[in-house]
Formats: structure tokens, sequence, C-alpha cells
DNA sequence: ATGAGCATGCTTTTT
DNA sequence: GCATGCTCAT
């Protein structure tokens, strides 16, 4: 958001743009009609790249196009709503629109993966699939991975086989990044390499496994929209529906994505992305800047246009100074320097804090000065590589009731009994889906894997596999509790649909089940009651669990529900998470070798140039106030409690000694003459404020 | 055949 | 610190 207008003042909103953005935005409409090539657009951190994609969508309404007809690709639900709001807030001020005026919907704005689940469900009777196909998250995929590794014998070879999970990422990456098998194994998994032929066998068994079931995994949703487009006349028909394609975050796309997005538009007329390759931290899931890199001579009817954002809105120069010398050393990159004309503002700073400790008890006093300055919570986040790195913080957030919410590397859809419940509506949704089911079988006490298995091999038999639930005979112990199950399912079977009171049924239905499984039932059912909460939100069943594990809750306030969002909270975020997102205040935890980058991550170049960008994303999210924080002493993780196996950490290798030049570099808690007690001022005034609450008790 | 009880190992980022 | 995989008694 590069500045705020009053509603009155603006009837061109086009004015508040500068001229790279102009030419972005008019790029094939009114005077510039003539010119219908694919658009390519470079936008640096923080120069108005949302805002200028809004406005592209607006102006495009304004000449007549369609929303209806438009497909907005972006990262995440999040974004897409983003633009739909902004994108109404430009047309509301440009056509003067009556603020109650209906926006208009983008109904085919969403992520690939999203978008692809929609369109193959509408397409599916004709390519070959069961519309009510089923799709597995990644847990799911590796599980039944696992199961196929199992059943075709390669658990138990000589030499140790790849697990499940380097099985399913093999796959997934040499399908997102169309390379044959062996340069993949060759490239990314070396000590995988003997197993290529093992592996083959392995993943054929895994499609075969997946289509019997009728469930989809991930990359079946780009795949199979991608083989969609590879026969002419679906290509052909598909595109034709839509006359503008817009891709976001162009940069975190892979080659899959691109080939579709080629395939739907193979002239480039109507084709619009937006990104910025220095801001790359996708690779790891197949993304590729070659991708934008290699966008303009992609298209039959020529070279695509290419605009560059440069003037960046977002941060003071001294962040920018500090953010550019950081991506400057990076090895290849489209040669591009952000400028501002705000006011220099204060430095940033390289906080050397002697361990996690003090960095979380740093972090929270910094928070509440910037507070005290006017600056609120909202307006301020602390980032970090990795989920796990916030824990210290939370903890010291928590003692001192400071309210937060964390965005990445939620595992809400991980938690068993979640799993559970969801997995009797999968089963009820798909009756052919052997994982769900399996899963569901077992919760009735006397069923277990045996009887699991001849349930399953029997309704795989079967012409009507739902039928087979019904006069399914457990074992003697199991029967009561079966016949309560298999009611349930009639009732989930039903044609006409009672959603979300289903969901309430099937709670109902598990309740006892959980209670006699988990000892902490009660914790899990808040989770359940949540999961019927957010179930009431969607239109569908179907709807419900495609867009869960497609676009699963980012935030833990997501969880908590709404009431919280009138507060004021402090953001915690991974640094993925905090794609496409500003602060006036940033803090950035664990600024050492080993986290950034990832101790994980330095076994290859193109791993240490990602973990590079990623610093880069991190800092220049903020507007006013940046700070890196560098715990000298840095506690090993995976220990039983209380370990104090710890590492001497050196700061990052991204910052180097040069750079630090552009910091202020301040050493916390600063040096005491006698030392004793500077470093845990705390622990006295604790005792002595528990002491006198104890009084009360 | 089931499931309780114990040992082991693995931990980045996300659609 | 958690989930998965194993063993063993029922």
């Amino acid at each position: 958001m590069q500045s705020v207008h009053s509603p009155a003042a603006t009837i061109d909103p086009l004015a508040e743009l500068n001229p790279q953005q102009l030419e972005a935005v008019r790029h094939g409409t009114g005077d510039d009609a003539h010119d219908q090539r694919a658009l390519l657009v470079i936008a640096g951190a923080g120069s108005g790249k949302t805002s200028t994609l809004a406005h592209r969508v607006a102006n495009l309404v304004r000449h007549g196009a369609d929303p209806q007809r438009m497909m907005l690709l972006t990262f995440s639900r999040r974004a897409a709503q983003e633009m739909e709001r902004r994108v109404g807030s430009v047309l509301q001020r440009s056509l003067r629109l009556a603020p109650s005026a209906a926006l208009p919907a983008l109904p085919w704005s969403g992520t690939f993966h999203g978008i692809g689940a929609r369109l193959l469900r509408e397409y599916a009777l004709r390519i070959g699939l069961q519309e009510n196909f089923t799709i597995h998250d990644r847990g799911d995929a590796e599980d039944l991975m696992g199961l196929v590794r199992h059943d075709i014998g390669l658990a138990e070879t000589k030499n140790r086989f790849p697990l499940k999970g380097t099985c399913l990422s093999i796959y997934s990456r040499v399908l997102n990044t169309c390379e044959p098998l062996d340069r993949v194994l060759q490239d990314m998994y070396p000590w995988c390499s003997q197993w290529e032929s093992e592996l083959k066998r392995l993943f054929g068994a895994y499609v075969e496994a997946k289509q019997q079931q009728n469930v989809l995994d991930y990359d079946d949703l780009l795949l199979f929209w991608d083989e969609m487009m590879a026969e002419p006349a679906l290509a052909a028909e598909v595109g034709a529906r839509f006359d503008h394609v817009l891709v976001d975050e162009y940069q975190d796309t892979n080659r899959l994505q691109s080939r579709i997005l080629l395939a739907m538009k193979p002239t480039g007329q109507g084709v619009t992305v937006v990104g910025d390759d220095a801001q790359s931290i996708y690779s790891f899931r197949g993304a590729t800047v070659r991708n934008i890199l290699d966008f303009p001579r992609q298209f039959a009817a020529g070279e695509a246009r290419v605009v560059t954002l440069q003037r960046n809105y977002r941060s003071t120069q001294a962040i920018l100074d500090a953010s550019n010398a950081v991506i400057a050393a990076a090895r290849e990159r489209h040669a591009k320097q952000l400028w501002t004309d705000k006011a220099a503002g204060p430095r940033a700073q390289l906080l050397l804090v002697p361990d996690e400790a003090s960095q979380a008890r740093w972090v929270a006093d910094q928070v509440l000065r910037q507070r005290e300055a006017g600056c609120r919570l909202k307006s301020q986040a602390v980032l970090f590589r990795t989920s796990s790195h916030s824990a210290a913080l939370e903890l010291e957030l928590a003692r001192r009731n400071i309210p937060f919410v964390k965005f990445g590397g939620l595992k809400f859809l991980e938690a068993a009994h979640v799993k559970d419940l969801l997995a009797v509506l999968r089963f009820a949704q798909n009756p052919r889906g052997r994982l769900a089911g399996f899963r569901v079988a077992q919760l009735v006490p006397g069923i277990g894997q045996a009887t699991a298995t001849r349930l399953l091999d029997a309704m795989a038999e079967a012409a009507e596999p739902a039928d087979v639930v019904q006069r399914f005979e457990p074992p003697p112990a199991a029967r009561e509790a079966w016949q309560d199950f298999a009611a349930l399912y009639a009732r989930l079977r039903r044609p006409a649909s009672d959603w979300p009171m289903e969901l309430e049924l099937a709670r109902d239905w598990y309740l006892p089940h959980l209670e006699r499984v988990h000892d902490d039932a009660h914790v899990r059912k808040l989770d359940l009651d949540q999961l019927v909460r957010l179930g009431a939100g969607y239109a569908s069943r179907e709807r419900f669990l495609t867009e869960l594990t497609l676009d699963p809750p980012q935030a833990t306030s997501d969880e908590a529900g709404v009431p919280l969002l009138d507060e004021d909270y402090l953001i915690l975020s991974t640094i993925h998470s905090a794609k496409g997102q500003e602060w006036r205040c940033v803090h950035v935890l664990n600024v050492v070798d080993g986290c950034i980058p990832s101790d994980m991550a330095t076994g290859t170049t193109e791993a240490l140039e990602e973990e590079r960008r990623l610093l880069y994303v991190a800092m220049t999210r903020a507007r006013e106030h940046l700070h890196l924080v560098v715990p000298h002493r840095f506690y090993v993780t995976q220990q039983a409690g209380g370990g104090d196996r710890h590492v001497y950490a050196a700061r990052s290798r991204f910052i180097t000694d040069a750079m630090a030049q552009r910091f202020d570099q301040v050493t916390w808690p600063p040096a005491q003459p006698q030392g004793a007690g500077a470093a845990e001022p705390a622990a006295p005034v604790l005792q002595v404020r528990a002491r006198s609450r104890a009084a009360w008790r």
C-alpha cells in the first residue's frame, strides 16, 4: 500500500501510479490496444506489485473485460482475496460506484492447484476421471507411497531403500521439474541413484494405486491439467474460456506450471505474469527462476513486453541499502537496484546477544518499546527461517501477556484426531479411497489391520463399494460398534446434502472413540469443534475437503477464531509465509550460520543462493525498523529436556564484515562493570511477584 | 488378530 | 520432544 487517499479526492485512480506501473496497468488497453503481446512485470520488493496487478485487473474490467473470464493465479487464497478486495476498491473509485454496490467477483482466482482441482472436477467425465475424487495431502501421499513400497517388496531390501518421504520427494520433483528420473537422481538424490529401476517400478505402482482409489495428489492436479492441455481440442476450449490469465509470484512457479500457462495461451495474448527473481524462495518445490528469465521469448506471437518496477514505496533508504547489499552478492540475478525518495531513516540494527533466551527477552522488550513509541503490535513482525525457531520467544511472549499470531509451520491438519474426523468425511466422499477407509475402520474397537484390509478388499471388488459397508460382517466383538458406524455412513452417503450438519454427526460419532483412545481427549476435542466451525463456512463437503487440503489454515488465529482479530497482536511468521507482506518494524531471529542459511541447505550453491534470497525477502519486509538478531550461543534442538548442549554460532555468512558496516551493531545486554546479575535481571523480580500472588490464594 | 507398551529415529521452507 | 514401528501378552 503506497499511499492513502481520501475517497473524494481520487476519481482517476491511475493518477496515483508511477510511469512504469502505469505502463504495466495500461498494456493492451486504450491507446495501447494494438499491442497484444504477453506482459512480464519484474517487480522489485515493495514496488507496489499487488497494487499494480489490482489496477491492471480493474483497468481491464473498465475496458470491458468480463471478470468471469479472467483467471488469476496467486500464491494462496489469502492473496487471491486481497486481490479481489483491492480490485473492488479501485473499481469503486473509478466507476464511482456506491460503496454498497456489489463488487465484481473473480470466481477463477486461486492457486494453480486450487484452480486445477476445479477444472478437473468440471471436466472429469470427459477426461476419464470420476468427479468425486478426493485429494491426498503430503502426509497421505507419503503414507500411500509407504504402503505401495511395502506391497511390492521394497521395504526389505538388503541395502536400505529410500524412505517413503524421500521416494515421494523424488517422484514429485520429476513431475514438477519435467526432468527425467535419472537426471533428478543424479543432481538431487545421488545417494539413491542405485535404486533407479526400483523407483521406476514403485512410481508406476503408486500411480496405479491412486487411480484405482480415485484419489489425486498435489502433483496430479497440475499433471492432469497439463495432460488435458496436451489435447488440442480441450486446450483450445479451456483457453477460450479465459480472455486474461494473470499469474502473481511467477518466480515461484515450476516448469509444469509454465507449461500449463503456455498451453492455455500459446500466443501470449491476454497473459500477464508478475514476479521478482530476487525473491525466488521455493526451488525446493521445483520452482525455477528460469521461468521468469525465459518468459519473454516463449510465445508464438513474438516477444513479451517487459516492464520493470524498481521504485520502492515500502522501506527507508537505510533498510534498502542494507538489503541491496545482501542481494548484490548473489551469483546470478536480474540486475536491479531498488530506490526510494523516502528519508534515510534509522540504520538497520545487527543485535548481538549471548543466547536464544536473551534473544527472546530482547525481542519482547523491543516490541513493547516500539509499541510505546506508537507502533501497534500488528505493525510489527518477528520472522524466522524455521517454525521451531520461535519456541523460546513464544514462551517469553506468553509470560509477558503479549498476544501474538503465528503464521507458517502449522500442523493442525496433521494431528491424529483431525485426520480421523476428516477421514470419515473423505471416506464418505470417495468410498474407493483406501487410506481414509483404512483409518476409519480401525477406529471401531475390535477392528484392526486384518479386518480393515478384508473390508477394503471387498469394497475394491464391488461395483458399489459403499454398500459393502452396510453388509460387512466384522468379528463378533465389533458388531455393535460397526452398526453405529454403518448407520452414520449411510447417512453421509445420502445424495441430498445437509452440510454442515453431517460434519457434526461425524464428530458426534467420533467423540466416544476419541475419548477411548486419547487421555487428553478434552484438549483434542477443541480442535474438532474448531473444525466444525470452519466447516460451516464452506458450501459443501466436497468444497470443504478440497479447499482444506489445498489451502489449510495458515495461522494459529484461524484456529483461535474471529474475536481475536479485533485485538492488537504481534505477528510471528516463517520467512516463507511472510512473502508479499510488510510491517513497520521487523525482527529477524537467528541470523546465524546453520539457521540462515539452514544447515540443511548448504550442500549446493543453488540451495545456498536460495537461502540468501530468503534473508533478502525477510529484510525487505521492513518499512522503518529492521533488526537482525544474532545469538552467539545456539542450543541444539532434539535433546532431552533440560539438556544444555549448544553450539557457538557465527553471524550468517550472508552478512559479510564489509556489509556489517551498513548496520548499527549493538551488543545486548550492555557489558556491566561488575557483570554479575546483568544478564538475568528478571529472575528475582518474578519470584517476588509470584510470592505476592501466592498470598492471595 | 488386536492393541498395549516399549524402543527407535527424525526433525526446513509448502501446494 | 513426537510419531512411527516394533514386540509381546491377551
